[in-house]
DNA sequence: CCATGAAACGGGTATATACCCCTAAAACCT
DNA sequence: AGGTTTTAGGGGTATATACCCGTTTCATGG
């Protein structure tokens, strides 16, 4: 039993969850990552990609490049502010639409996973993210 | 507060974890899933790519692509068996050496993970990954 | 007003991961 | 023994992620 890595229980879970957003999301061709992007960036209604990165605690190269899968799906737009070293992100009307298609499928999802853990199970996974 | 996904606390978690792991384990040069992976082959002595993936509950692809990392590392070598189509995996003495070194501090990772959870996020984690 | 420093981003490189399709080889069934 | 099916891998493509470095642009102190 020496082989419990705690790590790599949670990024197995991370992965086997993940799995299960997905193949609901894949309806609307959005995986999770994207949605909770899109999400995000729907919420702030425009946030520069440092915003954006802080606001995922994810670096700011891996949000420039999943910003720019977005874009290329033309789910989300660039616009220039005063600022000439930063662009703003912000949802197309696109973006919109098939951020609110996706929002069902999410919760589907996510109810899936709260039956597959039960409550005791659901309220760790807040304490454990709480404490790293 | 309806941004509890459950999906994205687990990512974040396991993010969090490795990137403690892969800190103290970028001493040897590996990274906490290569780590993984050479302490299941030593394990094992020797081992298919299926067998692998099967063991570790990933794909085949990816496996096969970790496995080329590690062998352009000259961490792990393919032998051929009597099956045409199967190459066996097996440590080579650098591997092995790189994995005895790399356990203390793995291990080192490990508890810093425990003392930063305390015992009954550990728990948790071992009931989530058994539910999923 | 200019020099220096800080902030924001892009790109290069590397790894981890999955899906799909193709080929080769073994196994299996007439 | 030969045709069919299954198994094993490889390669293509796509995404997610991080680190480092370079460039541009802003801010700030003299």
């Amino acid at each position: 039993m020496d082989s419990l890595c705690y790590c790599d229980l949670l990024r197995t879970a991370a992965r086997k969850t993940t799995a299960v957003y997905d193949r609901y999301l894949a309806e609307v061709g959005l995986t999770l990552a994207q949605y909770k992007l899109l999400k995000k960036i729907d919420r702030a209604g425009e946030l520069s990609i440092s915003e954006l990165a802080a606001a995922c605690d994810l670096d700011r190269s891996t949000i420039g490049r999943n910003a720019q899968v977005l874009e290329k799906h033309d789910l989300v737009e660039e616009t220039s502010c005063g600022d000439g070293r930063r662009c703003m992100l912000r949802l197309t009307e696109l973006g919109r639409h098939r951020l609110a298609a996706a929002a069902p499928l999410w919760q589907t999802a996510q109810t899936e996973i709260e039956s597959m853990l039960g409550p005791d199970q659901i309220k760790a996974i807040t304490a454990i993210s709480g404490a790293l």
